[in-house]
DNA sequence: AATGAATGAGTCTTCATTCAT
DNA sequence: AATGAATGAAGACTCATTCAT
């Protein structure tokens, strides 16, 4: 049993040391663009060396797909926990998921990145589709419970994209504080709400 | 007059030189991911020397800029065309808007790049503009002539972003051979087409 | 005779535009050091093609060359003149020759590059060789003047180089304004001209 | 204990290490102009790969300074050393110098390249001012030995000058093997010391 | 398990010079 | 004689990854 614990405690310090890592990343891509951040910034950052960084991920690459993947499940686990509380509107998630990419802009980057380019391992790739199909099982949730009757896994799919479709409209506006971006981000997807809602589940 | 028949003669050669290689990056960004084409590449595809190619651009990311300029052009005078001949329906409009993109993936790829990170100069951002707006003035048009009667800017801009995020859920499909991205995405752009026609425009 | 004043013209005319280049060069180094001028800058600032200014100078360098040349001969004359009205005292010409390197600073980093690395043709090396020639000349009728009795050529020579190493130290200064560098290089321009007049010139 | 020897060992291994890279350099310097070598012949040379040389020198300029730097150091331990046994005459100090920098004629390029144009960092042209300001000191040191009793500084300041400024001469001497190039620069060397000597000294 | 120095292929960009018009 | 577009070798520097300690 003595084993045992000695052998658990080593996963809780991996898995800790593990998430440090992670965070740090994530602090890094709150303040710049993830295709400009170098392993030894992570490194620094974290706290730990070059070679450590390699003994929990096979490379960059897979780093940046952690991320991206526990930003997923966060994501997916808010929804779960808005929907135990009172299943949410359409508007309601629309909103909820834009603010998100607001508070969160490096996730609409490497989304971007991961679906159009990414060389992924078939692991990861794996991984990846895995977790968006969880997000797209609350989408869909939320999409029937807000009247939709038919076609609902193809709907859920085209709000999802038209909801990331709208970060791509942000930037270049005249004005362009976070606080102007925000504002008109969630003017559009209002609209998309309102359309999906109107157009679609006929409520 | 002779002079300016020479004029112009150097003219002619300079612009087509400048399509020359236009063309060769367009259709090397046919085959790679944009960021990952290099100067040397495209000088050599387009049988000019490096320097050359430092004659007509400025440096690389101008160049980008100027072939992503072209095809949002192109994408404008098609759906200007279009309207001329028959205004489309929105079904229409989007079914052109993504095969386009399917056409030309890498279209989607420097808008994203572009729009959320591109660091350009400031006559860079100023035409990006101008040609973005041109095109949602398009958009916006073709809205209206579906039936929309409020709101037609900002629903123009949720519908160009929402069919724009459409392409961000083809890559990681199970089966993705070409075709199957291709039916899927267009699939997703008539669900698109039907919430925006059913619920923005009344008709 | 026709025909010669016709020549003439031409050769005028070719005089003119040489000097209309030597010009343009010597303007961009006033306001920046030359090794960063570039030819398509110095052709664009004296408003003839590229091309052109290499119908008058067979590279770069020998424009520099001549550049140099000119300044040398331009001191050499100054000199010549205060000697014809009336011979500078050692002080004098000192300050005189520092005051000049504090307005042109191109001249004293032309030097040190034609000295110690230029690659010059032999044709180049003789010109360079009879102006500096010409300007020891001057420098040791001054030292004689000023009661020099032994070994005036090679003193002459230190002190020339005396000078020139003044501008050496004048950078670094603290506080380094040009007034600042202009006051401090003067006054070792003093020390210079006392040491050489009390040590060399037993007056 | 063993860890901090084991430090130890990599600073050690560290510092060596750097050293090769700087001896490589200053190897490199005795045969071409400073300002012609590459990061490349460099990194060659000292038997390191180019990466490497930039985890101890951040850009080739810092390199430079660092060669420049050791050879300044150098030059003053020498003083320190020489004025240790037995305080050099003016004569012996500027045949010394003069000796230097005809078997380093680098060092003298780098110095009206770091004074004259060189863009550094702050903290480079701290440590630049320092080791000058060390040489300075001895130079002066020397001069009050020699019998200097007022305006030392100064007067260091225009010696130190006007030996460099030898340097300058030396190149375009009709034959100019290095053993003529030594000659008549140790001449000029001679006529510098006498003129301070008697002239500043008054010994 | 942690470290971090070493690697080097590969990037964009510059610019003196040439030469056909 | 004037033009200026074309050339391309050469430069400094980056950074994910490896591996000996």
């Amino acid at each position: 049993m003595a084993k045992i614990k000695l052998e658990d405690l080593r996963q809780i310090e991996r898995d800790s040391r593990r998430k440090i890592i992670l965070d740090a990343a994530l602090d890094l891509f709150a303040i710049k663009d993830f295709r400009s951040v170098t392993v030894r910034e992570i490194a620094r950052h974290a706290g730990v060396s070059i070679g450590t960084l390699y003994n929990y991920y096979p490379n960059l690459m897979e780093l940046f797909l952690d991320v991206f993947l526990n930003c997923t499940e966060e994501i997916t686990r808010s929804l779960d926990d808005m929907r135990q509380a009172k299943p949410p509107s359409l508007d309601h998630f629309c909103e909820f998921y834009i603010a998100y990419l607001n508070d969160n802009m490096t996730f609409y980057q490497m989304m971007s990145h991961l679906m159009l380019g990414g060389d992924l391992s078939d692991d990861a790739t794996q991984k990846l589709d895995e977790k968006m199909k969880e997000l797209m099982n609350q989408i869909e949730t939320v999409l029937i419970a807000a009247g939709l009757q038919t076609n609902s896994r193809l709907t859920a799919h085209a709000l999802f994209s038209a909801l990331n479709g709208i970060m791509i409209s942000y930037a270049r506006y005249p004005g362009k504080s976070d606080d102007d971006i925000r504002r008109q981000t969630l003017r559009l997807a209002k609209i998309i709400a309102s359309v999906f809602n109107d157009g679609a589940c006929c409520t």
